[in-house]
DNA sequence: GCTATATTTGCAACATAATTGCATTAACAT
DNA sequence: ATGTTAATGCAATTATGTTGCAAATATAGC
């Protein structure tokens, strides 16, 4: 695999955004986690390489140019995950299901997963659908069991 | 149909829960609508009618015994509805779809709309699904077009 | 109707998440 | 190297939700 960094600078550039050591770390963050990461772990983790004001910024920031995509779990909190390719400024390709563990509290994309379209009421025009699944994820089901 | 209050009153002892004026006001409101209802507006509309840490206590309650039932919106703000029959302490049963319109951002729940069944990846458990549809209710879409 | 008791409420304090305005700093095009 | 624009940091503010505790009140039993 090329240099991750590199890759990332690539992205920023592409999608009309400076190069920043804030903006490069949630990017490594996100990269390393196999589910989506929360606003406070985040926050958490930066510690004062950024502050707080910054880090809503640069995921506001992400989210809008279809670099990462927000995920509220069951509690309303704000997770990120990167988008698969495909997303752009103008359009999120990412419904898929999402899967949030009761136990571990991850969230899982599941990319594989698609959402199925839906027959609603007449006069309703959706736009999009987001679905979460709530319940044990593999790994947690494995422990218990 | 009978007297609402008195309806309202009967579900409150039911559910063990004493008759007090906040919890009927919160009934009355949700009863009113055609739509979920805001945590905000609620607290608003409440006025000093009720302090904000009732009105917090009432919603846990009415949550808890399967009276009302929660959804949150895309920008994680908490929703209420009431909850059809069937609902009680031990089980919610409220898999229905919920609608977020983009234009006016009134929830609907669609209770004729159920949650198709998922196909997950080897080892996830589901227990819930959740499932919101955003775009434009019927109402919305009328007046735009 | 009165009284005792358990529930519910209100208040104060706290915690966390998110937003805004503005001055300062840093990226990068030239 | 320098100027311009974008991005950051800081302070203040708003919104949402929680906890502990004292005061109020719903109601069951008399
Ligand atoms: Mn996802
Ligand atoms: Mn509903
Ligand atoms: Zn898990
Ligand atoms: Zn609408």
């Amino acid at each position: 695999m090329e240099n991750k960094t590199a890759r990332f600078e690539k992205l920023l550039v592409k999608n009309g955004l400076k190069r920043t050591a804030q903006r490069l770390q949630v990017l490594e963050i996100l990269s390393g986690r196999d589910s989506a990461t929360s606003q406070p772990y985040l926050e958490q983790v930066m510690g004062k390489n950024a502050d707080r004001v910054t880090l809503y910024r640069v995921l506001q920031a992400f989210e809008e140019k279809g670099i990462i995509h927000k995920v509220l779990d069951q509690q309303g909190t704000a997770n990120y995950a990167i988008c698969s390719d495909g997303c752009s400024a103008h359009e999120h390709h990412d419904e898929h299901v999402h899967f949030n563990c009761d136990n571990c509290h991850k969230i899982y994309c599941l990319d594989t997963v698609k959402i199925p379209a839906l027959k609603v009421p007449a006069g309703f025009k959706v736009e999009h659908l987001n679905l979460i699944a709530t319940g044990l994820c593999a790994s947690c089901s494995d422990k218990i069991n």
